[in-house]
DNA sequence: TTGTATGCGTTATCAC
DNA sequence: GTGATAACGCATACAA
């Protein structure tokens, strides 16, 4: 393979010359420059990355860190790690893909030996063992998802509370009074994940506004748990019209659950999903549903990390809009049911 | 960052000592070794990436290209990215993601730049343009597709004629006698993407071998197209009890269209789907489904660039067998119906 | 079993 | 506007 001293010789011109036509670091005469442009071509000269690294110190790559355990709905993982490549690549830096196996070693090691100059955390925790990595070995990095104390982090996620509120809102605005939320799994709220609390909080402060009654019930994503939480919520008020469901795995059981009682969806029963479009795209009727965008958390965490590479910005929670997109599902409330 | 050189001075040994104890290229007395390990430990010492790829020619990377268009199954996409990463730490290797929306510029760069020391490629189409980069620049590479003319090259894919067999043979097993199969879009056919082909033709192998009589039809996956296959297989073979479906979008359809027609499943008709098992776990009722095991893909694909890397292996076709799994859908035939 | 010396291909500092 | 040249941190051929 070519290398920067041969492209010189070609071109009639001393290396450092072919460096900054390179590099644009210095202004090179439109001739020289184009010597060196065509010995470059005629070559097909590519610089060594690892030469470059080592003497420039820049290696030129980022790390994306994906979970492993597929808790997250993995088409929308797979849309944050192609968002964060693309957005690298308009930056001239590449991505290497990290999963979690190695734990936080994994993190040490791709940041000591220089391989990369910043990482991208998907998924991340409340607690998450990473951070303290992260801030010990100085390492320059954007977060996707909100740790318990994001001071000194720069941060990326869905603003779960206006989630939340925009379900509200929603439901309020369709003459919904009685309104039921089928919440994540009772273990997700006592670990403090975060994101559950921040959604249940943004939705009941909206329902308060609007003057909604609410009950609330986490729930398991099975079949059983949610029939018994549906049994639970009428059974307590039976005048429910609007359930909204952030549990992706209660949605089908709840879907089957309506109809078995005999209420239709949307003429007796409102149902709003806080869940990715392709899964709200997937029932029927196709669910009102409340989404993230998931492309743009994955560039602006690149964009985020690419402003620390250039010394640019700092701590930073960015929280992004979620959208509500009414389908099928949810419509104006009826009248209280006959009991 | 602490270097191999001042990891040497506190052990009190010269930088090469440190070099070989890190590498085990040479017998290293157990003292030192032992000194030189604390010394690392010590400091906390990780050697310089791009630095041993300048010294050592080896970057100890390969790139993953995975396809943009979300013309795969994303989860499946990304089973095979990770069992990929997996694999390839096992070998010390780490995994640079790319898009392909550089095009086999992409490629040229990091195989250029001895970024990459070889590429696996996903969703390889039978005259991927990508191929003639890698044989022009020499780059080791592992397929993951099957391109019409593999020789030379290292490829895995599915078995899919082994895939069509399997359906033909657990229905011809089941009693039935008259079968159809709703492969891909026509213009996959048209377009000679291989495994459309392969599939049929190894689902028709077997049918002649069992005795079936079988209808095939090309279908898209709308509803309006599977309605209409749906109806023109019947008026040709009324007494078809078998169906086998390619094309994922015509699942969803086609348990409508059996339902709506009165038949039962799989009391009436039975249902063979070519599809992944998370779609095949999703429907009602669960489908019998031949799958290809998504992680041996990337697992393979790994090891054997890994081979290639380690100057062993070569020109190499693995078809990796497809799995049949019974579920509900599929049933003992029964006697034609009246017409 | 260990040490010495050279080169890998760039970047960047100095000099002209 | 351009050319020498010294790092960068490691691997390895050569010595001892």
């Amino acid at each position: 393979m070519a290398t920067l001293a041969q492209v010189a010789q070609v071109a009639g011109v001393s290396p450092s010359t072919v460096s900054y036509v390179l590099s644009g670091k210095r202004a090179i005469s439109a001739p020289t420059r184009e010597r060196v442009q065509q010995a470059i071509e005629a070559l097909g000269y590519h610089p060594n990355a690892g030469a470059r690294a080592l003497a420039g110190k820049r290696s030129q790559i980022i790390a994306l860190v994906v979970p492993l355990r597929t808790d997250v709905y993995v088409p929308v993982m797979m849309e944050i790690a192609l968002a964060v490549t693309t957005a690298a690549r308009r930056h001239g830096y590449d991505v290497l893909l990290l999963t979690n196996d190695e734990g936080p070693d994994g993190l040490r090691r791709v940041v000591g030996s220089g391989l990369a100059e910043g990482v991208i955390l998907m998924d991340v925790q409340l607690d998450d063992p990473r951070i303290a990595v992260l801030q010990r070995t100085g390492t320059r990095a954007a977060l996707i998802g909100l740790p318990a104390d994001p001071s000194g982090l720069v941060c990326v996620d869905h603003d779960f509370a206006r989630a939340g509120a925009l379900c509200a809102e929603h439901l309020a605005e369709l003459g919904h009074r009685d309104v039921a939320f089928i919440g994540c799994a009772p273990a997700v709220y006592r670990r403090h994940t975060g994101y559950a609390e921040r959604t249940i909080a943004g939705f009941q402060e909206a329902a308060r506004d609007s003057g909604l009654r609410v009950v609330h019930r986490p729930c398991e994503g099975t079949f059983e748990a949610t029939a018994g939480a549906f049994a639970g919520i009428l059974a307590d008020v039976p005048e429910t019209t609007g359930f909204v469901v952030q549990n992706e795995g209660c949605i089908g059981p709840l879907l089957s659950l309506l109809r078995a009682s005999g209420r239709a969806v949307p003429e007796d029963a409102s149902v709003v999903a806080l869940c990715p479009e392709q899964l709200a795209e997937q029932h029927e009727p196709r669910l009102t549903a409340v989404t993230g965008p998931a492309r743009e958390l994955g560039d602006r965490a690149a964009e985020l990390l690419m402003s620390q590479l250039h010394g640019r910005g700092g701590e930073e929670v960015a929280l992004l809009r979620p959208v509500l997109t009414a389908r099928g599902s949810s419509g104006p409330a009826k009248g209280p049911r006959p009991r």
